[in-house]
DNA sequence: AACTACGTCAACCGCATGGCC
DNA sequence: TGGCCATGCGGTTGACGTAGT
């Protein structure tokens, strides 16, 4: 890329950095320290602004950077989780992990919602049409799924979630557990307990969901849905609305602007698959005090209910890293899930006649 | 092979903040 | 106290690579 708005005054540059230009700075910086930017261009060693070189230092040519190294999921689980707490203090939270900038974390953050996005924007159609069943995710087994819900009436389901998310709805209500093709991710099969289908636990998310996803995000979007925080969402600037969860523990879920669901140190990704629970361990650079994991996952005396997600005995994320064996905790973020199970969420029969188009 | 969608990342921009005079 | 300047921060953009169609 040429530098671009070159050609009057003392020619700023601006674009992609040279070998050069980087040697430069490094030059300032050893002479230094990591500051005076101003003075590298009013010195005339580089024809780049302070708040340029600064960026460049900051971002790429820091020597304890982790460069071409993907976040690892405890670094998502940190950035989830202090994302929760501060907001958007990129800076901030940047400093609870090493080797990662602001723009790192931001860009990560930016990425996953816009995955989530388009997931939420498009559950289905890759689903649909039959080109797309059988050309992607080929290899996942299909576990069966559209096939029977691919009916006439789901149309309408896709229409009425489409429209849903256009109108910013966080709550996925519409978002369905009802076939996947995570058969092999019981709780039982970690955590001894028998799985169970999402239909077996107190509050199923609707009638006739036959889910074999044992995990209770159905039920955070259907509880969220019914204590109406679609209609506070829009003007949800700073409110954080409580509510009624099925697992609800000392801390109450919320529902902050951006659509996510927070269940205490769960986090329900707009219903879609992003939850975690009681972070066996804390990382090394994680200061801030946190409530006692405990009862994050302390069942409801009355509730027969597992209190688990399952529980991932080893499982190979995104990134094609082993995910480390949680046995006996609830730890299942993106990265963790494969993009079958996303991809195959479908939509559930009506909930109710009053969803029209 | 061409096209498209998407993910990733680097870099820029505007604004905020803080120190100095 | 107010202005200037350096620095920090968050949002946004655009290039590039890759995978799927």
């Amino acid at each position: 890329m040429q530098p671009r708005g070159g050609g009057d005054r003392a020619a700023v540059r601006k674009g992609p950095w040279t070998a050069e230009e980087d040697e430069v700075l490094h030059q300032h910086v050893r002479e230094h320290g990591p500051r005076e930017w101003s003075s590298i261009r009013s010195k005339g060693l580089l024809p780049r602004t302070g708040k340029s070189c600064r960026l460049r230092w900051v971002n790429k040519l820091r020597p304890d950077l982790k460069t071409g190294c993907k976040f690892s999921s405890e670094e998502e689980r940190v950035v989830i989780d202090l994302q929760a707490q501060f907001g958007n203090k990129w800076a901030r939270i940047a400093t609870y992990l090493p080797g990662r900038t602001d723009n790192d974390v931001k860009n990560f953050w930016s990425t996953r919602q816009k995955r989530l996005a388009r997931i939420l924007r498009a559950p289905l159609p890759r689903r649909r049409s039959a080109s797309a069943a059988t050309a992607k995710h080929s290899g996942n087994g299909g576990g069966g799924v559209g096939a029977a819900s691919s009916s006439a009436a789901s149309n309408s389901h896709e229409a009425a979630a489409a429209r849903a998310s256009e109108d910013q709805y966080p709550c996925f209500g519409l978002i369905p557990f009802q076939q996947t093709t995570m058969h092999q991710h019981h709780v039982g099969e970690s955590s001894q307990e028998p799985p169970l289908a999402a239909n077996q636990y107190a509050g199923a998310p609707f009638p006739g969901a036959e889910s074999v996803l044992p995990f209770p995000l159905g039920f955070a979007a259907m509880d969220v849905a019914a204590a109406g925080c679609s209609s506070s969402y829009g003007a949800a600037s700073e409110v954080h609305q409580p509510l009624p969860f099925l697992y609800a523990a000392d801390h109450a879920p919320m529902v902050d602007p951006g659509g996510l669901v927070f269940h205490g140190n769960a986090l329900i990704d707009g219903g879609v698959g992003v939850a975690y629970l009681e972070p066996k361990s804390e990382p090394e650079h994680y200061l801030e005090p946190k409530p006692e994991p405990e009862h994050y996952l302390e069942p409801k005396p009355e509730q027969q209910t597992p209190p688990r997600f399952f529980g991932l005995e080893e499982e190979v994320d995104d990134y094609g890293l082993v995910a480390p064996v949680r046995r006996g905790t609830a730890d299942v973020l993106f990265g963790d899930l494969p993009p079958e199970m996303i991809d195959f969420f479908e939509l559930p029969p009506p909930p109710s006649p009053s969803i029209r188009l």
